[in-house]
RNA sequence: GGCGCGUUCGUCUAGUGGUCCAGGACGCCGCCCUCUCAAGGCGGAGAUCACGGGUUCGACCCCCGUACGCGCUACCA
């Protein structure tokens, strides 16, 4: 069998959309699979569209996520370079062979003249609006005429009328066009730089592409590409075009309906697990029930065969519990580092806090949390004392005669030497008796007065992680705020 | 408009002619556990398998048509 070599030929928008992290993805797992070859190449081939730093960030994106590829614009390999608007004289040669064998041509129309055949075409309410081959009758010596006299020109892709074409896709099956409803693509462009067309055809071939992979909006240009790739005398690459991702409506995912970007969703605290995790089930499934996975497992179980045909709506809920699930399945030593970056990244940067007593707040919070910020949100208690106490909590738990049972539970508490959480809940059971109160009348109080909320892990996990000592303060700084 | 692709619970999906009056997951609701909140366990609501014709003893699964949706229709990718 051949070697699999698959790429990721992005143009470089600024960000990594969450598409084609997912078509990334696909590609990536579809090599790693298959023990091939996972390609990066920019397709920068519209100066129009150039941002500063696009590739840079993109590379960031892809490489967070753990896509790592083997040959690419920073990478390296054989088939350099990875850059297509560093390729522009490959393009020029090769458009050259298709020139002479008259599979393609010049055309010097303005773009007024496109115009008005455009206009023309659906004043007569024609079913499509097509180039009319106009220059395809140029002599050759109009041509170098014309070339004299610096007249710009694209080159356009000659295509021969009544030709069924005809290609199979891995996930859609076989799909036909007609040439008659396609138009003589421009191949070249009048600055000189190819189109995509033409340049991921070139590239693809003398990438040595085994497969493309590529989002379904390119469904619809691939009988172009084919038509390439049969005037080259090339071996077409195997197709497989992915369903879209889709907005909550079920239009194409865009900006206007939410985060789209890759960067976005790390910036709002999402584990990269987690999105690699929920993007890669987004079209695919391994036949079974599993959805939880490690890039590792989604290597092992991908298949292109089982990407399915139809869009796929972005669900945040469920990227939500994915990233909750990842969240509590990682290992405490990895939990604190990102604990520890978080915090740094917090307004309790300038304190200290050691890392058993962090672990210990990850073991007490793990079930808890979705997001590794939650650490924060949900129990600041740890990181400091509460500055307010939580009104609803406030109005069902505290007393009149509250603050008295505490001040005797803090005195009780006082009395323990180096307690352990069992010490503590004695202590308290003791209270209880002697004030002949159910416990419930002590824990809440106390939950909310070393918390100041009404959730959290259990409130002698609290007690004991918080220590003796601060736990006094904090009963005497409650009784002393609360009311 | 033309061409192409698609259509199973709100969402992601299983299902490749009988095992499906359709299974799982997220979300939602309820119960259990319990000092709270989670997690976990159990249960529930939720899909006339887009619709209409065929084929077949039998169709979610095969064929045709219709509807709807989406994509493409640039000297953008």
């Amino acid at each position: 069998m051949e070697s699999v070599r698959v790429r990721f030929a992005p143009s470089p928008t600024g960000y990594l959309h969450v598409g084609g992290l997912r078509t990334a993805l696909y590609n990536y797992l579809f090599a790693r699979k298959a023990n091939g070859k996972f390609i990066l190449r920019i397709e920068d081939t519209d100066r129009n569209r150039f941002v500063e730093g696009a590739v840079e960030n993109l590379i960031k994106a892809l490489k967070w996520c753990g896509l790592d590829y083997d040959e690419g614009p920073d990478a390296g390999g054989q088939y350099g370079p990875y850059m297509q608007s560093q390729r522009l004289d490959i393009y020029q040669d090769h458009v050259k062979e298709l020139i002479s064998t008259g599979d393609a041509y010049y055309c010097f129309c303005t773009p007024e003249r496109l115009n008005e055949l455009k206009e023309e075409q659906q004043r007569q309410k024609l079913p499509q609006a097509k180039y009319d081959k106009h220059c395809l009758a140029i002599s050759k010596n109009e041509i170098e005429h014309n070339f004299g006299a610096d007249i710009p020109f694209v080159i356009r892709l000659n295509v021969k009328p009544n030709k069924r074409i005809i290609f199979d896709d891995i996930v859609r099956g076989r799909v036909e066009f007609e040439s008659n409803n396609i138009d003589d693509q421009i191949l070249i462009k009048s600055d000189g730089f190819p189109t995509y067309h033409l340049a991921n055809v070139v590239d693809d071939h003398l990438m040595e592409i085994s497969h493309v992979i590529r989002g379904e909006e390119w469904l619809s240009s691939t009988p172009k590409h084919v038509l390439l790739y049969d005037s080259f005398n090339w071996k077409r690459p195997l197709f497989a075009h992915l369903p879209l991702l889709l907005n909550p409506d079920r239009s194409k995912l865009s900006k206007r309906q939410g985060d789209v970007a890759v960067e976005d969703y790390r910036d709002k605290g999402f584990l990269k697990e987690a999105l690699v995790n929920f993007v890669a089930l987004l079209g695919w499934n391994a036949g079974d029930d599993k959805e939880f996975y490690y890039m590792n497992e989604l290597v092992e179980s991908f298949s292109l065969e089982r990407v399915n045909k139809s869009g796929a709506v972005f669900d945040l809920e469920k990227l939500n519990w994915l990233n909750a699930e990842h969240l509590r399945k990682m290992q405490d030593t990895e939990l604190l580092a990102l604990l520890k970056e978080e915090i740094l990244n917090s307004k309790f940067s300038n304190q200290n806090y050691s890392d058993s007593y962090l672990l210990e707040v990850i073991t007490a919070m793990k079930e808890r949390v979705s997001f590794v910020k939650d650490y924060l949100e949900k129990s600041p208690y740890f990181f400091e004392a509460p500055n307010n106490y939580d009104e609803a909590a406030v109005q069902k738990n505290w007393k009149a005669e509250t603050p008295a049972m505490l001040l005797k539970l803090h005195d009780e508490f006082e009395k323990l030497v180096n307690p352990s959480k069992d010490d503590f809940e004695n202590a308290l059971a003791k209270v209880a008796e002697e004030l002949n109160a159910g416990k419930g009348k002590l824990i809440h109080p106390l939950r909310l007065a070393v918390s100041g909320m009404s959730t959290g892990p259990g409130v002698f996990d609290i007690v004991l992680l918080l220590g003796k000592d601060e736990v006094l303060k904090r009963i005497k700084s409650a009784v002393q705020k609360i009311n």
